[in-house]
Parts: C-alpha cells; structure tokens; sequence
DNA sequence: CGCATATTCAACCGCTTGGTTAAATTCAAC
DNA sequence: GTTGAATTTAACCAAGCGGTTGAATATGCG
C-alpha cells in the first residue's frame, strides 16, 4: 500500500512486536531465530516481521553462514523525527499566536472564542 | 488490531492522506468537508480518516451548529518522540562502544569486525 | 414544517496483513 | 554426500483497511 519510506517506517512500527525487535536490536544485532525465541509465533512470521522492517529501511542484514544477522539502521528514525517536528511546531506556533491574540483583545471577550470551550493547557 | 496507543499514533500516520491531514490541521482547525475538498475521495471516507485520527488522540472535535470543526492534538507526538528518542540513542550508545573497541585494538585489525557473532544476549 | 447542509452509519468489495503449516534453500560439519 | 540447523518461500486463512454507495441523523434557515 504505502509507497514511499515514511509510511513504511510508520506503518512498520505500528505493530507492537516489531517495535519490540527494534528495541531489542538497539542492544544489540542479533539473528532471527534469537529475535523469533520469545515470541509464541513460529520464526516464519518473525522472518516476516524482519523482511517488512528491511523494506522500511530500518534493518539491515549481513551474512554469516546460514545466519543472518540483523543489524538496526537508526539513521531512519530521522525521517519520523523530522516530520513530527515539523508539524507539531508549526501547531505550537499557531497555539503561540492564538495566545497572543486572546491576549491582545483581553477586555472585550464577546466575541465567540474560535475553537470554543477551552484553551487548556499549553504546557509541552 | 493495534490496542496501545503508540501503536494506533504510528498506525494512523502510517496512511499519507491522514499525514496530510495532520499537516493542515497543524496550520489551523477545519471541518470535515473543507478537509475532504482538495481529496478526490468520498467524504465518507474522509469522515473514517478522522476518526482514525480521534481514536489515535491526535484529533479532538468540537460542535458549531452542524459542523464538527477538527483540532490537532499536537502533544500527542511526544509519545512517538519518546519512543524514538529512547531507541536511536540506545543504537548509538552501543555504536559509539563499538567505535571505541575498534579504536582500542586498532593494530590487530586480522579478526573479521563489523557485526561479529560476539553481540547478543545479555542486554541491559 | 420543509429543505438544505454537514456528518455519520451500514453494508459491501478488493487488497493487505499477520498468522499458520509444509516444503525448499543454504551452508557447516560430520 | 548425508545430516542438521537457520532461514525463506509458498499456499492458505481470518481479520482489518480504505474505498465505495446509499440511507440515516443533526442542525440551521425560510
């Protein structure tokens, strides 16, 4: 379905198990039938979980006789990194100017305030 | 499927129309139909897409009359970040380790080095 | 009330996904 | 060359997803 990486990186670590393998590679490469030990699902579905981690670009493998050892490319996680920040400073800004127009128009509240009900916390 | 949250964040910015959602959303709130004009998908459809985003805390609505304008939870982001931060400093703590092992036996460089079957278990 | 607008709900469809079992492949080691 | 371990491929299945059309539900306006 996705084609481009972001979605795939994304769409790769929505799923709790893969997540779980990254984590455990962050410690450390390790080769799919250690990944697969403490699953209670065969080492085929884990092969599988791999292979859609190395399409998202998060995992690459070396050989080492019948192993495969797997080894977490973290210079992806930039890709989330930069987009997430983007966006949620672009909100905070917005949220920063909202701010200051409440601010600015103090006394006089008549108006009916935008998003209505709150302004809630601004804390990050 | 996915029942935690992290999962249902990663799940919902996995599709790009929802991605391009957030992104509109970050420069102000919207309502269902102006979200779904520049799409050429039903506005049903549009209408799932921001339930998906509801239902991942990402999106929050208000009322005005029939319209149900969306407001973008930018905090929610911090889950991802966490997540992400938590994991690439790890890989590059154990990159840097790795840097500094390679630089300690600089002169014997005989041994095949790279991801060596020496990494595994014990963790931390 | 009757009508138009905005949004959701329901049923359906084709494709993907995460899982399975069974068979194939790769490579060391005997 | 046979055996055995590690991994992948193939075929299959149930469930979920993104999309559709069509009907229902709110709500403001004459």
């Amino acid at each position: 379905m996705a084609d481009d990486q972001l979605s795939r990186v994304l769409s790769a670590l929505a799923d709790p198990t893969r997540r779980d393998i990254v984590a455990r590679l962050a410690a450390g490469d390790a080769t799919v039938n250690e990944l697969a030990e403490p699953y209670n699902v065969t080492v085929q579905a884990v092969s599988k979980h791999i292979k859609v981690l190395e399409d998202a670009g998060l995992v690459s493998r070396s050989r080492d006789a019948q192993r495969r050892p797997c080894h977490l490319e973290a210079e992806v996680f930039d890709l989330m990194t930069k987009w997430i920040e983007r966006y949620r400073r672009e909100a905070e800004d917005r949220f920063r100017r909202l701010d200051a127009v409440l601010e600015q128009m103090d006394g006089r509240a008549d108006e009916q305030p935008v998003t209505g009900k709150s302004t809630k916390e601004e804390a990050s």
